[in-house]
DNA sequence: AAATTTTAAGATAATTTTATCTTAAATTTG
DNA sequence: CAAATTTAAGATAAAATTATCTTAAAATTT
């Protein structure tokens, strides 16, 4: 569905959004220990982030990312697509290479409608996800 | 979402339906061949569906292979669970390895809701899917 | 200024998935 | 029976993804 580097960029804007609170800068370290996820991978996909305009980042000590965004303004759809792009949205679940939307075959018109429906929900914004998850009273970030 | 092993499989048994008429058996070479697959691929790959009971297979000459059980109670989601497993269907879209319903994240409800509707949607069976690729008065299958 | 911390960038390695090849076994054809 | 055809099984290779490491650059701390 989506890649494990997709999956681990969202758990990390997450987390940021939550537990970034006044600081300037959030190290990709604290947030890999705490997700108990490489840093070195996370790194590298966060780095694609900054890379997006969506995360921004700064060296040394008090170093780490934030948000550059508004987490208001990014959508999982743009975590997504930074790192996986957005071939799913736009592909075949049969893998054809070509196929015409006039002669659609028996599972087309569900796919179509499936296609649309992940899309819708991964259209919401990590500050929502995060308000979400701050009102279900979850104390810490489950792993 | 689904390996390309399991959509070419996908593609194959559908073939297979359309196509073997009276025949005993379709050779795996004439599937890979007018499907523009691999038959190498394939074949490893069909072979899984021969094991899980799904197709039977017969060597040389006239040999091929053909649906064991009768294609009407094959669904889609069988040929997938054969080849690719059952767990698409029951994972976590963020990949949290501990996750507790009673306090999900706010995507979990949508998710669990598509994940159903996805499950659903494979829950054809190859026929229904020959028959209306039959019906929509397709001449060859699309590659 | 030197040492330390942290991201940046790119090299390297491990794993998984996809693809190919080889040999063997079963079956038919001549 | 010999040759040819086709799946079976497992080895090998290529490609993609995931994971790790190294060195450099930027910034802070001492
Ligand atoms: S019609 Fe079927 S095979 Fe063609 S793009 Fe749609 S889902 Fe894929
Ligand atoms: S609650 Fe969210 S994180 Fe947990 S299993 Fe469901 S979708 Fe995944």
């Amino acid at each position: 569905m989506i890649t494990e580097a997709a999956k681990d960029s969202i758990r990390a804007v997450i987390y940021i959004a939550l537990y970034r609170e006044d600081r300037e800068f959030i190290s990709i370290k604290e947030i890999a220990q705490t997700l108990n996820l490489s840093f070195y991978f996370l790194s590298k996909n966060l780095l694609k982030l900054v890379k997006a305009g969506i995360l921004e980042s700064f060296r040394g000590p008090k170093g780490g990312v934030n948000f550059k965004k508004d987490p208001k303004e990014v959508k999982l759809i743009d975590i997504i697509s930074a790192i996986d792009g957005t071939y799913i949205f736009e592909s075949c679940i049969l893998g054809f290479k070509e196929c015409s939307e006039t002669n659609p075959c028996a599972i087309h018109n569900k796919w179509a409608e499936e296609r649309k429906r992940l899309y819708d929900m991964f259209n919401i914004s990590v500050k929502k996800v995060a308000d979400e998850i701050k009102s279900g009273e979850i104390k810490n970030i489950k792993i």
